[in-house]
DNA sequence: GCACGCAAAATTGTAAACAGTTTAGTCGAC
DNA sequence: GTCGACTAAACTGTTTACAATTTTGCGTGC
């Protein structure tokens, strides 16, 4: 996708990705307060460029500023996580039922390889193998879509939800529904039958929603929960 | 709505929503150098909230950060508004799919009201009172519809649409056409039929993107350009 | 007359400094 | 021993200053 960048952006916007990553990667967990001079102090900068990603995360939903408090990594309230689901599922059955219009076999089959490695690493039950190739499989249904606004909405509202989505893929059973959406998903699209397709990717996200609930106990998501004590 | 802000809020949002209102109004005109200091000056704050400000608009699509060059108000290229308008019909007939099924009698007192100072807008062939009525109109049932993420994504993608939209309500025959979808989906809302407020919604966005095809002969909306010379 | 190149001005990117607020710790009173 | 107030440290918000790049204007050469 967009992992090429040589150098020919703005300090501030490696510093966003950076601290992407760090989010989704856990090393700054939920909760957690982004110090600006400590960061500055680790990623080699001066703290204008940390403000300024900062405020961009806020802007993705990531973190939220609180004025003369800083900028908290975000606990997404239970509410805003369905509202979220809900939007999702809109997007992803709107990218299928684009694709089963237009897909190729070139995208066709980088579609089967994912779902195949899937099928692997739910046979291996290897949660981390499969989370990684669930991401690619969704991303990659909505670049073929051919409509970058729509991909662009739901890569930002995925992200989002990765800040606690991880866990949800943590039993074999689990990996195995999963990628029997995918699996007939990809039928209706190879099939081109774009209403087939969004019925089952809408069908698919839900049963996404429904793991979503289920993985959580009764953790902390209140709606102003987990800001500052 | 959320008009009221006493001052709890960063510099920085303040001069966005600034901002954002200088691009919407024609103030700061598409392609235009959003100068740092001279802002900031005008503004009487310093560049730092002004960079950033700038930044938070980039995220959102309203201009472009170039390195070292600053940034500039967006042209937005036609494929992105044509993208961007199968979006809002997707956004917009959820909306209207769920309302259909929640609405109050406030609510459909509240859009009738709009509906009705449209058509005495059009009738009178006042196009900015058409247009903010218009506005109004799509953000209430929107705000009705009981899903923030949805409804935060829609006002995004609608205020970047309208960086050349206003034009496109320039003739009473345009308006009392839209006005006419509005007629159809408040009538489906009121009947609680959501599929078909949902299918009324998506033709009125499709409309929508057909009168701004229309409105635009052949202005410059090449990917790339209007940028720098 | 036109193009190329160089130099000065303007502007952005980044870093450092200052002011105000919040937070933590300590001392004292009850 | 515990609660409360006061003081100091830490941190954010904003401003100011400096370095690097870009743009503009002018002069020279062809």
């Amino acid at each position: 996708m967009s992992t090429i960048d040589p150098a020919p952006h703005p300090l501030s916007a490696r510093v966003r990705a950076e601290l992407e990553r760090m989010i989704i990667d856990g090393t700054l967990s939920p909760g957690e307060r982004l110090n600006e001079v400590a960061l500055a102090k680790q990623l080699g900068v001066s703290r204008g460029p940390v403000r300024e990603a900062a405020r961009l995360l806020e802007r993705v939903g990531l973190v939220t500023v609180i004025l003369n408090r800083g900028a908290f990594i975000r606990t997404v309230p239970l509410d805003e996580a369905l509202d979220t689901y809900a939007l999702n599922a809109l997007l992803f059955g709107f990218g299928c039922a684009q694709l089963a219009d237009s897909i190729t076999a070139d995208q066709a089959l980088d579609l089967r390889g994912l779902y195949e490695g899937m099928e692997a690493a739910a046979a291996a039950n290897a949660a981390e193998k499969f989370f990684t190739l669930n991401i690619a499989f969704h991303e990659h249904i909505m670049a073929f879509a051919r409509n970058r606004q729509v991909e662009a909405v739901y890569l930002q509202q995925t992200r989002k939800l990765m800040l606690f989505r991880r866990r949800s893929f943590d039993r074999a059973a689990t990996m195995a529904e999963s990628n029997a959406g995918h699996r007939r998903i990809l039928e209706a699209l190879m099939a081109g039958a774009p209403e087939q397709a969004r019925l089952y990717a809408e069908e698919h996200t839900r049963g996404g929603r429904a793991r979503f609930l289920s993985a959580i106990e009764a953790p902390a998501c209140g709606t102003a929960a987990n800001l500052p004590k």
